[in-house]
DNA sequence: TAGGCCATCTGGTCCT
DNA sequence: AGGACCAGATGGCCTA
């Protein structure tokens, strides 16, 4: 996949050449993802460009010489801090090839970000491949749902209420909100269109973690049509089918739709579906901390061994040795939205999720 | 065209 | 020294 070319000003082939550098295959630094334009990198044309500054000395072979306060001018202003060094030429190589090193790996760690994200996306009750939630929408979704979900356990709540919408929605904006409540209201009308074909199972099959799922979609008057509005079956399905479900958690690797499989180590909420439950004892595979998007059955779980709500703030069930401290876990999503907060019961589940 | 969102570059800070 | 992480800056793309 070839992302977008930098949108920056400033060809680095000029300040390559004016140092004799020869034209370099970045690609081998960050794959596919290399940005080039012209097959040549690019690089932002700030005015505080070390390239820039540095291009100035670049004329000066001397190694190291320190810079004299005072010969410049009697009046100019003693600099603090530490001297700066001249560039050299060989030093301002050195100072390239890092500088063009860290691009890539920060390139490479927000793609990471990005994967999570995306991550994070599909296991949010709406999902849509096409129309993308934007990174804080998924964030504030995703608290919500946890929230929300804490509330179905909590107080028994219906997930198709009202209530339970309601607070999915709660500081979305008003296109995700209809987003929401839109898939949302497929609770109560499903209608089967062969949305899977995107999702697990590939086309037609409609199996969901072991399960046969129902795809659905949602005609909504009024909202954003499909794959706008499109729903993710497999939440609603086990929302609504919290008692008596027989899960069999398939591969982190199955649902793949063709996009990277997530191997690595879940962020506690992503893990609220993990296979946590249904395997009191730890499997070599347990470390995995496999995972799939069916965040309901923590619910269909804590229910089924009879955890009562009192004891969600201090998990007493047979794996509350295993807690995770809280602080670690106390929900960082609520970060600069609005009050919100959650009963512990996620933060306490958590524990149990990981438990090792 | 303004505003939202995004990807990227960059320099600073902290840590190993 | 080098990597991870972060926040600010910048510019492109898209949509209302």
């Amino acid at each position: 996949m070839m992302t977008k070319p930098y949108g920056k000003p400033g060809d680095v082939t000029e300040l390559v050449s004016s140092l004799g550098w020869m034209e370099e295959d970045l690609s081998s630094q960050d794959g596919d993802r290399t940005p080039e334009i012209g097959g040549r990198y690019r690089i932002s044309g700030g005015s505080r460009s070390p390239m820039e500054l540095g291009s100035e000395d670049m004329e000066e072979e001397e190694e190291d010489e320190e810079e004299e306060a005072g010969l410049d001018g009697e009046k100019a202003p003693k600099r603090r801090g530490p001297k700066k060094k001249k560039m050299t030429k060989a030093r301002l190589e050195r100072f390239r090839a890092r500088r063009i090193k860290a691009n890539a790996r920060e390139r490479s760690r927000m793609h990471g970000l990005n994967d999570a994200l995306d991550n994070l996306r599909r296991v949010m009750p709406c999902y849509s491949k096409t129309q993308k939630l934007s990174k804080i929408e998924t964030l504030r979704l995703a608290r919500n749902y946890i929230w929300a979900l804490s509330e179905v356990l909590e107080s028994g709540q219906s997930p198709e209420s009202h209530g339970f919408v309601e607070m999915l929605c709660k500081g979305l904006s008003q296109p995700t909100s209809n987003l929401v409540a839109g898939c949302l209201q497929l609770g109560s009308s499903p209608m089967l269109l062969n949305k899977m074909d995107e999702k697990c199972g590939g086309p037609g099959t409609g199996v969901v973690g072991g399960q046969q799922a129902h795809p659905l979609s949602y005609p909504s008057p009024g909202l954003p049509s499909p794959p706008y509005g499109s729903l993710e079956a497999s939440h609603l399905l086990h929302l609504k089918g919290l008692k008596g479900t027989t899960y069999e958690n398939p591969s982190p690797n199955e649902c793949s739709n063709g996009t990277p499989p997530y191997d690595g180590p879940l962020t506690p909420p992503l893990s609220i579906s993990g296979n946590f439950a249904l395997k009191p004892e730890p499997s070599p595979h347990d470390t995995e901390r496999n995972f799939t998007p069916h965040s309901a059955l923590t619910a269909h779980y804590l229910s089924s061994h009879h955890y009562p709500p009192s004891s969600m703030g201090g998990l007493q069930g047979p794996q509350s040795h295993t807690l995770f401290p809280a602080s670690r876990y106390e929900l960082p999503l609520d970060m600069a939205f609005e009050s919100f907060t959650p009963s512990h019961l996620v933060t306490s589940q958590m524990g149990t999720i990981y438990s090792e």
